[in-house]
DNA sequence: CCAGACGTTGTT
DNA sequence: GTCTGG
DNA sequence: CCAGACGTTGTT
DNA sequence: GTCTGG
């Protein structure tokens, strides 16, 4: 489960998406039109700020724990997903899970088909058009080589739902507006990673286009259905 | 108590 | 085969 | 995740 | 940061 989250999307989409909470900043905006979201590239979340408002928060999307001592060439991990079932075992995410949730906005997600003349790639999307929100952690290290203090994200994933095992054995966690609030305050835990319901996902075929790291993050294509 | 370690995901 | 870049 | 690159020696 | 070992 990796790719391009590309449709687009506005702050009144996200406002509207999550209705439970009141969205700070709205009209300012950092987002591009078409969004590119792979490992170690900079994403928008959602995370809790002051007086129970949402903040809208750029992060790496690969988590580096705040104890990360050496530079972060050092750090080899893949970390931009969190396997839900270990989140609280786990050295680099488990101090993340309890103090730092965060929801990641995305338009949709990639999976790839294994076919004989290559793979192809299928986007999955909300059935209704909106926004899916995953779930996600954060955390906070500073750089020793330059003093920056980064943020950086990974999105929880899980057992597939049917639809989504079609073409993998992972997806993200897919949290509902009415689940937005308790993960961001963690009030809830791991009860709520769970794979999303059969009737919250479609899917198509995309151009393979999607394959090249390449490709124009302004392309279409990139999210269309493909005869 | 202190010192020291701690690593993930996705593949086939 | 394996690592890097996106 | 996929695509694409991956290269030496000598020398100035 | 937080858990483990001694």
């Amino acid at each position: 489960m990796c790719g391009r989250f590309t449709r687009e999307w506005t702050w009144e989409q996200v406002h509207a998406f999550s209705q439970p909470l009141v969205l700070e900043h709205l009209g300012q905006s950092n987002l591009e039109p078409n969004y590119n979201v792979c490992p170690t590239n900079i994403i928008d979340t959602l995370v809790m700020g002051a007086h129970g408002k949402v903040r809208i928060v750029p992060m790496r999307w690969g988590l580096i724990p705040a104890w990360w001592k050496k530079t972060l060439k050092e750090f080899k991990l893949a970390t931009f997903n969190a396997r839900s079932e270990t989140v609280t075992e786990k050295a680099t995410f488990r101090s993340a899970f309890r103090r730092h949730r965060c929801i990641i906005p995305a338009s949709g997600y990639y999976e790839w088909e294994d076919t004989p003349s290559g793979k192809q790639p299928h986007y999955y999307t909300r059935r209704n058009g909106q926004l899916l929100g995953f779930a996600g952690i954060w955390d906070e290290w500073t750089d020793p080589e330059t003093g920056e203090i980064i943020k950086s994200c990974a999105m929880l994933i899980t057992e597939p739902s049917k639809f989504a095992a079609r073409y993998h054995d992972r997806m993200p966690v897919i949290l509902e507006p009415s689940q937005f609030e308790d993960w961001l305050t963690a009030k809830s835990g791991i009860e709520v990673l769970q794979p999303a319901a059969e009737e919250v996902l479609q899917e198509h075929a995309v151009s393979r286009r999607v394959n090249s790291s390449r490709a124009d993050r302004n392309d279409h294509a990139l999210i269309e259905k493909i005869a």
